[in-house]
DNA sequence: TTGTAAGCGTTATCAG
DNA sequence: CTGATAACGCTTACAA
């Protein structure tokens, strides 16, 4: 673990001057013989260039923070998975935080932006406050959400579509002739909670449903809380024929009691979940999800940062992206699962 | 977006120097009321420390690198679990890198620890090449390997013990009666492919099991390779009674084609997965699965980064996590299934 | 084409 | 206790 050549050493070694080193390493119009000398003594010296030292002096690192609720979670899992290589072709490295959803740990990661340690963020906040608001307007950095954020806030945003993607869901239930359609929610102070928990009145009524409070449950957007919001649920509503899940988890915590009742899926009931996560496709019966484009808007975001990067000081920008059903077993039965799976290919 | 003060800013609003400042900023010994004016300036000017300048210094940039094959595998996805929060105690930041399994991106990430932008790196190769070695001999910071490297490797490892796991797996369903008990594996060329094949092997001979190559099928680590290749074994070798698959998405391919092929599991055939991710316990029916410890293990590894970080320079260390078998309905039946989640409780 | 020298924003040493 | 001042390793005018 030696102590790492510089400039200076090569210098030394190649007989030239550290100016001279630097524009051969950046490739600036340089003597053939200068070249040469200075290339040998750094390759048997094994020289790499301090990332540091580099920053320093230009102001750039290199480097995007992602910020999102929770490592654990699969949906911003699948932002992550698409923004690491839109970011690494672009040669950024990506620095990661995990929340867990505190926002003061949130606000510390806007404050360190102050530390120049990264050139951009991109911040998935489940909730967003004034101090959030207020933070983003002085931040020092190129900043986008993901998530939406009150109009009028000057910051590049990619949003869902959640009120579009459980109306997709809802309609789909009631196309399937589910009447008694119920909702299990996450948190109403949470953007996506109070989103979905709209949605679904709204859906409902556009319908002609009724909207019956006895048919709602807010947990928390976790399998067991699911399980346990669920159970209670079937005790004061036995009768629903579907359920509108806020998220994946939440739905499989359904599958998991409505089996353990031995109530049929879909038959007796139907179940839909939010985010069209791997899980989905992986229980079973399979389930029915909304994807609200976890993906495509980590994508997004990336995409639009790079910009920033670039210069441009244009308005913000805001980006939607579609939702999309993607049916399965939990509402649509074993038989469709088998054809798409045969349409699927090997 | 300012242009952020610096502590020269503050030395001449405070009227003192930016030596003071910096004693002050540092929580050095300093006369009350030049504390009182740097801090009253510092806050006036929204004074943050840059990084940057700080790590040129101090020759510390509290970041540290984690690479693995691909952010999208739940089984690495568990290691960064638990070594996010290990790092973000010890006021590390992490920074990720994702390289698709490809040597040259790997050796790419040991070469750029030159650049010291991290203090240290955890690193979970797929292979192990000679190339790998050298590197790591001659690294620029302290690494940590998740995986098994040739004894002699002058470097601290954590690993799983495939063969024990393995094993646990084979006897559990030996002793359920099963006697043709075939294996789906992943590549050869790979450090877990190759232990788990030879682990496999020796657990039957022990047993006292005859080898039979016609019941080992060789795919890749993804459930649609997993489904090609069990869909192969079958029509090769239909009499098979249980399928020990190299890892979780292979058995979740498995379970795919059983049904399809309308074999009960476990009835007809027993299966289990390995690593033992959220996966197993999604699937229906829910995957006994061997736990390698990967969440253990990446535990592990940031610790022992860690202390190397606070100065301990002895000889590498290897620690080895234990496995465990994770039974589930795949190989014990539903009814298991439903004892172990009245257990797990509410 | 090349070398000298001035930063980038800190920390740390040394006199006062 | 405080202020100059010299690094840290690099890039980049500006001169030669």
């Amino acid at each position: 673990m030696g102590d790492g050549p510089t400039i200076t050493t090569i210098a030394e070694r190649a007989g030239v001057s550290i100016a001279s080193v630097s524009r051969v390493l950046n490739g600036l119009p340089t003597r053939q013989e200068t070249v040469r000398k200075v290339m040998a003594a750094a390759d048997e010296l094994g020289y790499v260039r301090n990332a540091v030292a580099r920053s320093l002096k230009s102001r750039r690192t290199h480097q995007i923070a992602f910020a999102m609720a929770d490592v654990g979670n699969p949906a911003y899992l699948a932002m992550l998975r698409e923004i690491q290589p839109v970011l690494k072709a672009a040669g950024y490295r990506l620095v990661l935080h995990s929340t867990d959803a505190v926002v003061a740990d949130e606000i510390d990661v806007l404050h360190s932006l102050g530390e120049r340690y990264v050139d951009g963020l991109i911040m998935s906040p489940l909730r967003v406050t004034d101090t959030h608001l207020q933070m983003l307007a002085t931040a020092r950095a190129p900043v986008v959400i993901i998530g939406s954020v009150p109009d009028g806030t000057r910051v590049d945003n990619v949003r869902a579509d959640s009120r579009t993607g459980v109306r997709l869901a809802v309609d789909h239930l009631y196309a399937l002739g589910r009447r008694r359609i119920a909702m299990v929610n996450g948190p109403l102070d949470t953007v996506p909670g109070a989103a979905r928990g709209a949605a679904y009145r709204e859906a409902l009524t556009d319908l002609g449903l009724p909207y019956d409070e006895n048919l709602v449950q807010i947990g928390d957007f976790y399998r067991e809380e699911g399980r346990r919001a669920v159970a209670e649920l079937l005790d004061r509503a036995p009768e629903i024929d579907a359920l509108m899940c806020a998220n994946d988890l939440i739905a499989l915590g359904a599958l998991d009691v409505l089996r353990a009742k031995g109530r049929r899926v879909p038959e007796d009931v139907a179940v839909v979940g939010m985010d069209d996560t791997d899980l989905a496709a992986a229980s079973w019966p399979s389930l029915t999800s909304v994807s609200l484009g976890s993906a495509e808007r980590g994508k997004a975001a990336a995409e639009l940062l790079l910009e920033r990067l670039q210069g441009d000081d244009g308005d913000p920008k805001r980006v939607t992206v579609a939702p999309r059903l993607a049916i399965r077993a939990s509402t649509a039965g074993p038989d469709y699962e088998r054809t798409q799976r045969k349409e699927g290919g090997a």
